[in-house]
DNA sequence: TTGTATGCGTTATCAC
DNA sequence: GTGATAACGCATACAA
């Protein structure tokens, strides 16, 4: 109800004008402290507060960051938004989110949205079927930021954070290969993604360093359901050579694997050895834990966050960063053979 | 780089004055059909985009609200959001996440934040032990909407949206009672909660209205972890007449509680019945899947956002309201004697 | 050290 | 139907 108070009234208080009183308010040097000291009296003496949104209009800053992925209610995406809140805020800046839900009109729109309402950056993960890069094109020309994590797409002049998600998938497969698989088998989501596409890559290239070998017979695409995992498990157990091993590329699918091979009756890790992605908080949770990469993306949404910091701190040189976080093997139980104690 | 376009350069392209063209933009009825498709053409031409600060200022609306909560790195905080992003984008909002790590001051200060960020609006979940209302009352003082949802405190004035816990609680005890258990222990984490505390005397009730009746040394107090419930666990059934069965107000430690139970050799649920509080993710995917009273939490979150929304519409009747949802309760195969196939 | 004037981009209130 | 002007709240270049 009450108006609020401006710097005009503070100034009115003091028989000043408004310029002292901003500049008393800000620090400015060349003012006596004397009147810094009144003006900051009766500023608090009347409850004053800053209009950020004046400050932004004149500055051209408005201090916030939009922030624009699939869908928020997943682990991955939600701790990288932590991450990103967490060291933005300190430096005074907000963090709006958008979610596309995977639609790449939607995603335009937002990011539309988001230049319109002024943002100093954008921190995003592309939708899953966006071709048109032109509203990305849009952001760089208006000078703002943008930085990619986890779901890239390679555009001059954009930033991006992402997983070594080949790195993962060789490591993974590398580990079941020490287990004494043979027979991996490998689930993958969305190749014309490139994470999941590295995530294959890695697959493949640790099968061809070992002396195992691709197989394609062993490679199943599908989505990142529990119940499309227990069908692809279905699938490659009534090859006529089975496999004994299954890295996938999604933590859901590989728990759909785990129930339809334990149905039929095997033994896990002895019998059949499993290794998931994304370390979802389910996977220790589990009677049987399951071995997952973990992407760290908490660490994922501090790097992004950090390099909007350096871009919006230095627009003479325009330094467009590829950062790539290492992925991080945890081994349980679903594929150690080795230690029967996890 | 390019500067940005303003109705003054379309206004210049068209040797007409900026009002005409802020009039064409916004249909204003008096304005030729001439002129306001020519500058909506122009418009097009020169790419110009509204700047949604300048209307801020002008306005006093910022078309952003804020959503402050503890942490958003969990299941259900990350589904609100998802609810309020969902129900409040369409309308042209934007939605500015705050986190305050359950720390009372951090919460002061990201409140003190949005206000001076002039958000139309702000949604949250107080943090954990905030004692002191003030800056609540700031909120309301500047006459922006305040709705509270789950973790709420009653302040003359603000909204509030929150799930019935004693109901849920009720129901969960009953359902118990009715699988045949007559000694049902119960996990509290923090009664100074009233979420908690309405658990509690759910369940009180739900026994006092049975036969059985409240009994003192089958409730405890600890933390929503897996650790805590099981240490919990062990303490229940060092009892002289431990129970069987538990209504726990946190899943994870309802989790904790089964793993130690299974270590002893329990069956579950022959032996001991269980029931936990949130529907987690995770409870659905054990291979013992775990029964939960679910909190609905995108509904909760878009049901916030509607409050928001009437509050904003209609500054006349300043109508808090009180919004209590219905709890549901999930029967899976820990609780579930009668039906062995779940 | 302080005051004056101006602009950030829009919309609203006057006039014409 | 259109133009001129003020105002939103703040910061700054320029004067004094």
């Amino acid at each position: 109800m009450s108006k609020k108070t401006t710097i005009y009234d503070i100034a009115k208080a003091l028989n000043i004008t408004a310029a002292t009183v901003s500049r008393a308010l800000n620090d400015n040097p060349r003012i006596s402290s004397d009147t810094k000291k009144l003006v900051l009296e009766t500023a608090k003496k009347l409850n004053y507060k800053q209009n950020r949104l004046a400050l932004a209009l004149k500055s051209g800053k408005s201090k916030n960051v939009g922030v624009v992925l699939p869908i928020i209610n997943r682990n991955f995406f939600s701790n990288v938004i932590r991450g990103v809140e967490e060291e933005l805020n300190p430096m005074g800046y907000n963090v709006i989110i958008c979610q596309t839900h995977d639609d790449e009109k939607k995603e335009a729109d937002v990011i539309q949205n988001l230049l319109n309402a002024q943002v100093d950056g954008i921190i995003m993960s592309i939708a899953r079927h966006t071709k048109n890069t032109g509203h990305f094109e849009q952001v760089l020309k208006k000078n703002v930021p943008l930085i990619f994590f986890d779901r890239k797409v390679d555009i001059k002049g954009a930033s991006s954070v992402t997983l070594d998600d080949y790195r993962g998938a060789y490591e993974a497969t590398q580990h079941l290969i020490d287990q004494g698989c043979a027979k991996i088998a490998h689930f993958t989501v969305d190749r014309s993604l490139e994470i999941y596409k590295n995530r294959f890559e890695g697959y493949k290239q640790a099968l061809l360093d070992s002396d195992i070998g691709f197989n394609e017979k062993y490679l199943l695409g599908l989505e990142s359901k529990i119940e499309a995992g227990k069908e692809a498990a279905k699938k490659l157990m009534e090859l006529a050579d089975p496999p004994n091993a299954l890295f996938s590329a999604s933590d859901l699918a590989a728990l759909g694997a785990i129930q339809y091979l334990k149905e039929i009756g095997l033994c896990i890790p002895e019998d059949f050895c499993v290794v998931g992605f994304s370390n979802e908080p389910f996977t220790q949770f589990m009677e049987l834990p399951i071995s997952s990469v973990d992407q760290s993306p908490m660490l994922m949404g501090r790097t992004a966050a950090k390099v909007f910091l350096e871009q919006i701190d230095s627009d003479t040189v325009k330094t467009k960063k590829r950062i790539v976080l290492a992925p991080s093997l945890k081994i349980r139980k679903s594929s150690s053979r080795s230690n029967p104690t996890l």
